[in-house]
DNA sequence: ATAAGCCCCTGTGGGC
DNA sequence: TGCCCACAGGGGCTTA
């Protein structure tokens, strides 16, 4: 449950598990992968966090006893990867067993692209996606100054939008319903200001809206969260999985394409390429 | 410095 | 039915 509004529902739902519990165990075979989680063992979780898609939770010293205050002294850092989801029984896929003195979560992964490390608060240095991480779409640090500024040089606005640099949490459902509300080409490069500030209030209204239906979940309820329950914005996407439905604006038959080796869907008679007049008043 | 391409993994579904 | 290929919501690394 990849992208952003998945992240942030899986963060709501499984804070009261965590929060005040110490960390007794946590068991896998795959150190490469789940680093340094010995660390984490013996502390208290104070808090659990989001950036972009990744998932922090904060750890302090057990005597600490969940005092909101308490100084915490590591991280232990979550990303789902593709298919990485926690769950309150053991199975198939089940990498990594997390147990507290309030119960186990198990973190099911079958592709194995999740990743978990402890660090220190804010060294992010072996995670440089992380570590560049663009501003949150849903807080004021997100500025459309500043995101239009950038877009007037971008690369196929796709990608870039994927590369969580300007701004964080956008996975590939987002960005191509995103690029729909906005009424532009994934493939385009190069945004005006005009076009930029569409996509902007696109990124904006979609993720929020994302994240109040608390995410999407595929028909096979791959995405389901820890407790079964689905999310609800698989129901208005309105290009992501639609290739050969009809566009909900005009029409016109979705098409999907690869860009940047990603399934990319979109309407062609509302987002075709713009190309900037050069030297265009 | 930035971008494009390949790679890491496993499972599933469609086409033959 | 069985096999093979293509594809799947991510990110890191190498190369140009």
């Amino acid at each position: 449950m990849p992208e952003l509004p998945e992240v942030e529902t899986t963060r709501r739902k499984i804070e009261p598990l965590l929060r005040g519990r110490v960390i007794e165990r946590i068991e896998h075979d795959a150190p490469h992968r789940y680093r340094d989680t010995h660390l984490a063992v013996g502390r208290r979780v104070t808090g659990l966090s989001r950036r972009g898609k990744y998932l922090m939770l904060q750890l302090a010293a057990a005597e600490a006893d969940g005092e909101p205050d308490a100084l915490h002294d590591l991280e232990l850092i979550v990303h789902l990867g593709m298919t990485g989801g926690f769950r309150l029984e053991a199975g198939k896929h089940t990498r990594v067993t997390l147990t507290t003195d309030g119960g186990t979560l198990h973190f099911d992964d079958a592709r194995r692209f999740g990743k978990m490390a402890v660090v220190r608060p804010g060294q992010y240095a072996t995670m440089p996606t992380l570590a560049g991480m663009g501003p949150e779409p849903l807080t004021d640090d997100f500025e459309v100054a500043d995101f239009v500024a950038r877009a007037v040089t971008c690369g196929a606005v796709k990608p870039w939008l994927l590369s969580q640099k300007p701004v964080s949490g956008v996975g590939n459902i987002y960005a191509d319903e995103s690029l729909w509300t906005a009424q532009i080409h994934p493939a385009q490069t190069r945004l005006n200001a005009e076009e930029a500030t569409r996509l902007y209030h696109a990124v904006r209204e979609v993720m929020g809206a994302a994240v109040e239906a608390g995410g999407s979940t595929l028909s096979d309820g791959t995405y389901a969260q820890h407790d079964g329950e689905a999310g609800a914005y698989q129901h208005r996407h309105h290009v992501y999985d639609r290739a050969g439905k009809p566009c909900d604006r005009c029409g016109t038959t979705i098409e999907k394409i690869v860009l940047a080796q990603r399934g990319t869907h979109f309407c062609p008679q509302c987002q075709k390429v713009q190309r900037q007049k050069v030297g265009a008043v």
